[in-house]
DNA sequence: ATTATATACGACAAAATTTATCGTATATAA
DNA sequence: TTATATACGATAAATTTTGTCGTATATAAT
């Protein structure tokens, strides 16, 4: 439990490489290669990051994805956020549909934890944890 | 992802009932029932927090669990990795066998945001969360 | 002693989620 | 026009989580 996934994975991955290669535009390929990462697992998590301006992403023969100048102050929250979704421990922290809401005895706990984490990934950026 | 199991969630679920219980023994059928959690999965998840001491538990007739004086400051992280073993975002913060080690790039990203979660966990106890 | 009730524990099945693959469309530099 | 690269939805495979079943052990009450 409390695992990332592997896109999550895959994304931090990408994000560093492009990071070590400013210079250049950087194919999916390339990556996927380099890492042994799936191809098109890895395409979809990268046009995630693109759409959300992470990473810029540029079409056609010697086209290929960049770091933008946001990627450094994107918090872990937001990247996160952009991959998979809201961050919550529980799914009843965004959803509604619980059965058993009026016998819940532990939404102060389970509050408690996801407002620590939220913001322990609201204040560590992508700079924060690549130095 | 990032999400607790429903064995922690019943665990919780568990603690607390047996907090606001401390009088009496309580059998796991009473908590089952009354949250409807499937029986056998809360008892064998009650039978690790007993194994470690954070509730204790009576056989025979009359008999049932009862929180113990540990569990107060019990902290998230002992609690966690009680029910699931240690905490860690991905398997090879603790486990070897990685194929790509060498040109893995994300070591220090995992390892900062596997600490600052830790960290996280080891200052918050049950009681913490509770109030 | 016997019985009823409760915890202890391992093996296995079902369900849900994650991960990977496939097919097709679109943009663009050469 | 062609080759190369991103964009995106549908579906299949693999893994993990969740739940069930069977059996053993302890103990209070009769």
């Amino acid at each position: 439990m409390l695992k990332i996934t592997k896109k999550v994975e895959y994304a931090l991955i990408a994000v560093r490489h492009l990071q070590e290669n400013k210079d250049k535009l950087v194919p999916v390929a390339e990556i996927s290669s380099s890492y042994g990462i799936p191809r098109e697992v890895l395409a979809k998590t990268l046009q995630k990051l693109a759409s959300s301006n992470v990473i810029e992403s540029y079409k056609g023969p010697a086209g290929g994805y960049k770091a933008s100048d946001k990627i450094e102050k994107t918090t872990l929250n937001d990247f996160f956020e952009i991959l998979e979704g809201p961050t919550a421990i529980m799914d009843c922290y965004f959803e509604s549909g619980c059965d058993h809401l009026s016998s819940c005895n532990i939404r102060t706990p389970i509050n408690k934890i996801n407002d620590s984490i939220r913001n322990l990934f609201d204040n560590l950026t992508l700079a924060d944890i690549s130095q």
